[in-house]
DNA sequence: TTCTATGCAAAATATTTGCACAATT
DNA sequence: AATTGTGCAAATATTTTGCATAGAA
């Protein structure tokens, strides 16, 4: 059985994504840290963020534009994406748990989540671009 | 200006993708392409799709398992992703065009669209499976 | 001491791109 | 003839992994 160890690193990751209101990828969170931790290598930091998901403790998330982006906030919630400089932010917008219901009913197998991401234009873009 | 020029490698892969109901990847649609034309490359068949895609007449997935999915139904609809086994289909679920205001009321920039992806276990792996 | 975690580099994946030549208009 | 598309291979980008060593229990 393998247990779990203490690390410096994977606390700095953990602490670093907390601390961030962005939802950065790996490269960028990997870039934050080396300011604390200049030797930390970024298989370290992947690493440490698949096992944070696999522990449940922070989210991968997919949006489409090429590399993962991750948060720390595990609640339920969505996510909003600019399509103008590829922002990510947090949707305030209440878990609408009942849809896995909706989809239930249509499927064949067993629905247990949903992710929504919206997709458009931030207000900076807006004001800015275009 | 540049204007679009016939390809027959461009028309067997949009006739491959709508004769399929899975919604494979760039590599698997390759794979079957090669069986009509077997000099084909798989950088043709990325080109394709792109182009496909920025013409509106096939849509990108990304359902969050390494790579991007096609899709040759570009009217709403959402998607249901095994979580066993991977598969991809398709929900009968009538899409819920009224979330967008919802969360536009929420939103600091424009809202233009979502995507929604259901996980769990679909029929067959239900049946096979743990 | 016994595992687990790290750093580093190489490997594995997925996708894009430069270029010479082929196909379309 | 002019321009776009293709095949091939090399380049990018993202993520994973093997291995020797450092660190935690």
């Amino acid at each position: 059985m393998k247990t779990l160890k203490y690390s410096r690193q994977r606390e700095s990751i953990k602490a670093c994504l907390m601390a961030r209101h962005d939802h950065p990828t790996a490269d960028a969170l990997y870039t934050s840290i080396r300011e604390e931790y200049p030797n930390i290598s970024l298989g370290t930091v992947y690493r440490n963020l698949n096992l944070l998901v696999e522990l449940g403790e922070i989210q991968k998330l997919t949006c489409g534009d090429g590399a993962d982006h991750f948060d720390a906030d595990t609640s339920p919630h969505y996510h909003f994406v600019c399509k103008s400089c590829g922002q990510v932010s947090d949707m305030r917008l209440s878990p609408m748990e009942e849809i896995n219901q909706l989809a239930q009913e249509h499927a064949e197998g067993q629905v247990d989540s949903h992710t929504i991401y919206f997709y458009g234009t931030c207000g900076h873009c807006l004001r800015n671009n275009s």
